[in-house]
DNA sequence: TCGTGACGCACC
DNA sequence: AAACGGTGCGTCACGA
């Protein structure tokens, strides 16, 4: 055994290494008591975050407040099944976001996502429902260094940090890389590694009492969407190998074709610079008019676009835009999209998203490994690449104006309220209201969800000032219960600093943003009518044959001959009633890729 | 050479 | 009276 003493503020705590059968035994025998005495912390140790895709486990480590034990399971198949077995066995297991420790477990310990899930506790989403601000917005963020620094012991947070940048350094390497290539028996790795189950059950204690009592029923409730959607991300999506490598292939091509251009006629080097397209363009004799925060040239789509057009001369500032915008297109698409998707394939040639159910102040989701949020969505050609299953068919159900219903829950607007009653059209209603085009109320009604005022809403819409002003008014006018929570929610926020959602979420409000807090109730009620669908249609047995969640939207792959009926079944499982609105759902079917639902004609 | 801020841009 | 919410990620440019 190896013993590494450590201090937590006046209190000793030890890491221990399990070495040999003797101190395998040593471990059992701690594991026994520990577990019966209350929560475990489990942690573990990668090569990397692709657990689908290459990465494997090195250590698997267990703790309490006083002990951590890690168990070195790359070194021998003894180990794994030790650790594997006490994972079976702990009847309360703790860990910061431990549902990336959970995936590992399932693919490479064999203890599955259902089995373990039910038992475990995440910190980090006691620390989000507890303060769900990250550093960038003035909080203190969600890294386990942050919160040790907070609620545990901030000399232990520094060196905890400390330890991973001197063992970077140590191994000439990178914070990313150095997790692959540092040796196992590493004295500061092991310590490391051992102090984080430790610190994990301490924050459990800190946190556990904190969270605010109206938030409460949030806490299983967050656990089990968390496992929901790590069995989706387990599910992956299958990639058409063929279609990608042959879109890979041709954007390379168009980049080539298009940046050539650019160099040639213009002499700009690189079409990602805004510096060389500016040079460029004040070199045929153009003048850019705006300037960014920085005070540097603005070259931005919007630029780009407005020098764009039908048959542009040679050598002109339009032939430049667009030789810079195809290259762009063709660049972003490849590096951003296609080549990711070609390079994350695991065995099967499925690719896993990485989704965190819980991550924006208003708790809505994001997804990463699959960046899901963020493919085009006027062009088909990049979803193209998520192929069904053989035999199966893709499915899409979305909220329909989900946003929209939950504003006329939440405000309880009669008008808004008949208006989906009816399945009237609200845009058209809102325009009708104002005297505007239907595209200018459907702005307006954008607009007013996202806490806009009446220079952006004719920034947008293209309209006069005192227009969009008009429109701004006649939208509060048609829609006073709409008006009266928005002045409402100002009140709150700015008398409490926060306000609480319908699902008893609290989340801070910048006071000098005090309008933020309706866009903040209204995405966040959203973000949780999508959560519960989820449940749903996991309780309904749905789980297996889901590939994402996009916000308001669920995709899924059906078996042909049921996906007429599965969709609408899923539709109904995801449709529910908020304070009396219908927040209804849309299925469709697309066919055998994803893209099939977005080719237009 | 690495880490980071600025910028731009994709989506809901 | 006026106020655009949220995310991820790529490249460039720059400073340690």
């Amino acid at each position: 055994m190896r013993d590494y003493p450590y201090k937590i503020g006046s209190e000793q705590v030890t890491v221990r290494v399990v070495e040999n059968a003797e101190d395998l035994a040593a471990f059992e025998e701690w594991a026994t008591r520990a577990m019966s005495a209350g929560a475990v912390g489990v942690d573990c140790e990668t090569t990397g975050l692709e657990m689908y895709a290459g990465d494997t486990l090195r250590t698997v480590q267990f703790g309490d407040a006083y002990t951590g034990w890690v168990l070195p399971v790359e070194k021998s198949p003894r180990l794994a099944a030790v650790a594997a077995e006490y994972v079976r066995r702990i009847p309360l297991m703790v860990g910061h976001n431990i549902g990336f420790d959970l995936r590992f477990i399932d693919r490479h310990l064999g203890v599955s996502l259902e089995d373990t899930w039910p038992r475990s506790r995440d910190t980090y989403i006691y620390s989000h429902l507890i303060d769900p601000l990250e550093v960038k917005d003035g909080g203190i963020g969600h890294s386990l260094e942050a919160l040790t620094r907070k609620y545990v012991d901030a000399k232990t947070a520094d060196e905890v940090k400390g330890s991973i940048t001197g063992l970077a350094k140590e191994y000439k390497t990178t914070k990313d890389k150095v997790w692959s290539i540092v040796d196992i028996d590493h004295p500061g790795y092991n310590l490391y590694a051992g102090m984080d189950p430790i610190l994990a059950v301490r924050l459990f204690q800190k946190l556990e009492p904190k969270v605010p009592s109206v938030s409460a029923h949030l806490v299983p409730y967050e656990h089990l969407v968390a496992m929901i959607c790590s069995l989706i991300d387990r599910n992956g999506f299958l990639l058409d190998q063929e279609y990608s490598q042959g879109l890979s292939d041709k954007l390379r091509a168009d980049e080539e074709y298009a940046a050539a251009h650019a160099m040639l006629w213009f002499g700009v080097e690189s079409v990602n610079s805004t510096d060389d397209v500016a040079s460029g363009l004040m070199d045929l004799g153009f003048r850019i008019p705006g300037r960014t925060a920085t005070g540097k040239y603005k070259v931005d789509k919007a630029l780009l676009d407005s020098l764009v057009v039908d048959d542009p001369e040679i050598g002109s500032p339009a032939h430049l835009a667009a030789a810079v915008q195809e290259a762009k297109r063709a660049s972003k698409w490849r590096s951003s999209w296609v080549d990711k998707f070609l390079n994350g394939t695991d065995a099967e040639g499925r690719i896993h998203p990485y989704t965190n159910p819980l991550r924006a102040r208003t708790a809505r989701m994001s997804i990463t490994g699959i960046p899901a949020q963020t493919l085009p969505s006027g062009d088909w050609i990049v979803r193209r690449c998520f192929i069904a299953d053989p035999g199966q068919t893709i499915v899409s159900v979305d909220y329909k104006a989900q946003e929209l219903r939950v504003l006329a829950a939440l405000s309880g607007d009669p008008t808004m309220r008949a208006a989906f009653a009816e399945d009237a059209d609200l845009h058209q209603l809102t325009a009708d209201a104002a005297g505007v085009d239907r595209k200018v109320g459907k702005m307006a009604n954008f607009l007013q969800v996202y806490g806009g005022g009446a220079a952006k809403l004719a920034d947008n819409a293209g309209v006069p000032f005192p227009v969009a002003k008009r429109v701004i008014q006649a939208f509060a006018a048609k829609y006073p219960g709409v008006a009266e929570l928005s002045k409402s929610t100002q009140a709150e926020a700015k008398r409490n600093g926060r306000i609480v959602t319908a699902t008893g979420r609290v989340i801070p409000v910048d006071p000098d943003r005090a309008y933020a807090g309706l866009n903040y109730k209204i995405q966040s009620a959203s973000r949780d009518v999508t959560a519960r669908g989820l449940i749903n249609l996991h309780n309904a047995g749905f789980t297996p044959y889901m590939r994402l969640v996009v916000h308001d939207e669920v995709v899924a792959s059906l078996p042909i001959e049921h996906a007429e009926y599965g969709s609408r079944e899923i539709a109904r499982h995801m449709r529910m009633d908020l304070r009396g609105v219908d927040i209804d759902t849309d299925p469709e079917i697309y066919g055998m890729s994803w893209g099939h639902g977005y080719i237009k004609d």
